[in-house]
DNA sequence: TTGTACGCGTTATCAA
DNA sequence: TTGATAACGCGTACAA
């Protein structure tokens, strides 16, 4: 460790002081200028930059009731769909004087509740949870929790102030439908994990089926195993070997798309024309693959600048009236799945 | 926003009055419980349990010395290097009573600058900044930190306090003297970003074409943009409309690895025959490529984790002598590279 | 427009 | 082993 330096830090009493007026002053500057004279703004405004002062963060949260916390509580580190919505969220946050307190649930509904409940300790100015599947506490604590709440990466109705996201649902339904209207007859479904977005998926995929009249036959294949490409490969694999006939795979996300792709090349499977690839959430690299891969393009970065800007909005109270933005979805259609 | 109810949160003064003793006592079951009788501790702990207290950090922090924040800054969001690293960190931090702080600096030195000023407002228990090359003023500031400093991704002489990390110039030049091994002759270099890290990267490149008494010819293809799949694919022709004898690639990451092979693959150009293909970090989907391709596998989540040790260590006082922890590469050999 | 003075919830120092 | 009590740095009535 450093040798702890003596380092007081400079205070609003320095500044004070250094000006010549009461600390009462300083702070008023800082939280509402405009009740506060141009000239002894500028003396202290000149006095902050000089002394180097910073606010005490803590401090701050003590004495006011509120922090400037934005508390954020996603399901997983390592997803990079979260790394865009974190992004966004960030990139929202920036220049305000906001910060962001992150917490990972690990898709655990419990743990989510712990962090809630944690986050909600600090009288955050703000919470941004992921999705529509709290435990009944967590639900009753986001509802009382007496500063604005966005659920983000899904719609729904009842949401416990606001939402901005899109219907997993329609999106897979429609992705589905693509491949249908691609000429495919006997598509398949590979997911992993299988949270409940994920599941709402699934949903969206049978449905579809359905509606075009097709048995699913033993095209499903799913594992609660964390996804990743090479996961993708084995889903694949099994897949053919238990339902040769599949001619075309809905894949949850674009991981398991790329590793299935992967595996139909190593299957001597052409692509798209013995079997059809869509991915979801339409990722940098799937325009780039050889052949190119369709997928559901959805809006992460800007779900995670919606959200903040939800929130200042209501903190300002100058919030819309809609509780729920839908930024919807885009199919993307690429080689993968050109017809046959 | 949800209606403010006048939610009192409950204090460490509820709990007391609830036991019936003071509340430093409480707070003394808290921070060190062994001073405290054990039959007072077992009705604080109920008290705890029953009224559902939990600390408010704020407070804590102000009154303290210290906060329970573990301070993050890392140079990008949406590189998913870093999300492993991050993954490392919060499993480190989970179960312990500190918090993550994290910030990004968009490898903005003057970012990173500010963001250290910040967080060391907060009196933070300890904080892990990435690389070494952080501005004057920066490099100050972490010397007279007052608390724990770790820098995670690189090794280097005159840590401000201790690292963890390797050595990326070792790792590129072995990653370069693996091509030649396998018998390539005229590899080249595919670079997006070009921020430190990564050129210690194109220098083991370039010794060790010297140190093998090759040219390296117009061979070497770098941008200062973000790197992506897409970005691969785009460096990877260039490279070899300008210099069509490469007959081998050392690429500064995995993303930009699989956009060359994708790339590769659109030119009709045989792997590992026509060209070697050598990525950075070996990520997941590495193995699962159709072919495989060789990587450098770097620890990245083995940083995240320890470097939160490092901070806990040294704030118990147990930590170890060294300063330096190099957590080395790897070379992993693929189809990508076997010979020709 | 500015200053005074109290309180926020906790830690830490000193006595008891 | 426990209890008063003074900080910690800032926000905010209330007064001036």
């Amino acid at each position: 460790m450093n040798k702890n330096k003596e380092t007081k830090s400079v205070t609003m009493r320095d500044v004070a002081d250094h000006v010549g007026v009461s600390v009462a002053t300083v702070s008023r500057t800082l939280r509402n200028p405009e009740v506060v004279s141009q000239a002894v703004r500028d003396k202290i405004a000149a006095a902050i930059e000089s002394l180097g002062y910073l606010p005490d963060p803590a401090a701050r949260a003590l004495a006011s009731t509120r922090s400037d916390i934005i508390g954020v509580i996603l399901p997983s580190v390592s997803n990079n769909v979260f790394a865009d919505v974190m992004d966004g969220i960030y990139s929202a946050v920036e220049g305000t004087h906001h910060s962001v307190q992150l917490g990972y649930s690990r898709y655990a509904p419990l743990s989510e509740e712990n962090l809630i409940r944690v986050f909600l300790r600090q009288r955050p100015a703000g919470l941004i949870v992921t999705g529509i599947d709290q435990t009944e506490a967590a639900q009753a604590l986001l509802r009382e929790a007496g500063c604005p709440v966005v659920q983000i990466m899904e719609t729904g109705d009842a949401p416990y102030d606001r939402m901005i996201g899109f219907s997993h649902y329609d999106a897979a339904r429609a992705a589905t439908a693509h491949l249908f209207a691609q000429g495919y007859r006997r598509p398949g479904f590979l997911g992993a994990r299988m949270d409940p977005r994920t599941q709402r998926r699934l949903h969206g995929f049978r449905d579809e089926l359905r509606a075009q009249g097709v048995e699913e036959g033993k095209r499903i294949q799913t594992t609660t195993r964390a996804s990743s490409v090479t996961l993708g490969s084995h889903l694949l694999a099994q897949l053919m070997d238990i339902a040769p006939e599949t001619d075309a795979i809905f894949c949850i996300n674009d991981d398991l798309a790329l590793g299935a792709m992967f595996e139909a090349q190593r299957r001597n499977l052409r692509i798209p024309d013995d079997l059809g690839i869509c991915g979801f959430n339409d990722m940098e690299m799937m325009a780039a693959a050889e052949p190119s891969i369709s997928s559901v393009r959805t809006f992460r970065r800007e779900m995670g600048e919606g959200a903040v800007q939800l929130i200042l909005d209501s903190l300002s109270g100058t919030a819309a009236q809609e509780k729920i933005v839908d930024l919807g979805y885009q199919i993307v259609q690429r080689r993968s799945t050109r017809g046959h």
